[in-house]
DNA sequence: TGAATATAGTTGATAGAGTCAACTAAATAG
DNA sequence: CTATTTAGTTGACTCTATCAACTATATTCA
């Protein structure tokens, strides 16, 4: 791989990512009433996944900061997307879970952010996308 | 393509440029002494392309806002990173260039970006590399 | 040509995201 | 049972992103 190349791979991520947001913060009014934006989306999406499940175990999932999460889950706990309930094995902290209402928003999330990366992907066919999951997941 | 595997792609991609920004901060005290900050970076890397050039390119090329790259190349300039030079082809516009401070600090940007990149991509083989960027460049 | 429109860049205001350190309380190791 | 870890919260701060208003130059085309 000649020397300039990783470099290839950076812009090229970015990019993606960039492309991502705009694409599902143009559609974002449309559900987005209460204003989670793409992070709060994210980890209403993680959440979702492995619900109900304690903060650490988001923070882990998703390799961000617990100062982060913790404000981010009291703000979605305010808007009434998720609910803490106690967690007897560890008293340190509580088990999040999804409210209906957060489970209606995870719904249209995953349409918004499915669509919009369905877009970015069109160029690929089932197999290059197959097999670009399977790289980037190898990582 | 099952429903869920779209989301797959936004947590994965996510999480690259995360880890990649992580090892890039940690080794970022030895050489961003002027600290440009990651996006500092990423310009500097894009002006080092195609030198010299108005900012309109930098700003085409990232997909970036012009106002925060107004900002910042008036920050890398007080930095003395790069300059200005009368555009006489569009006199709304300057070039901008890499000063030799600025070529310098952009090798050092590139070691350490490739290094970490190096480093995320070390379970590919050489061709899956080459594979993973060509799909990317694709989308 | 010259009036209308478009483009490059700057600046203000503001919101969102990420980081770090200090702290509390509960869990776990020796 | 004391010492150390770990989960989570909060404060303070910095960096990043977005939008709108504005200036100055370019471009279009009647």
């Amino acid at each position: 791989m000649a020397g300039d190349d990783p470099l290839e791979f950076a812009f090229q991520v970015d990019r993606f990512m960039r492309r991502l947001n705009a694409r599902v913060h143009a559609q974002a009014p449309e559900f987005d009433r209460e204003k989670v934006g793409p992070i709060g989306g994210m980890i209403l999406m993680t959440l979702a996944e492995v619900q109900p499940a304690p903060m650490q175990r988001i923070s882990a999932m998703m390799g961000r900061d617990k100062a982060q999460l913790s404000r981010m889950f009291s703000s979605l706990e305010r808007k009434e997307l998720v609910v803490r309930s106690a967690n007897s094995a560890d008293l340190r902290s509580s088990l999040l879970s999804l409210t209906p209402k957060g489970e209606e928003l995870v719904v249209a999330i995953k349409g918004a952010v499915g669509g919009a990366i369905g877009e970015l992907l069109d160029p690929l066919n089932d197999e290059e996308r197959a097999e670009m999951l399977r790289l980037l997941a190898k990582t």
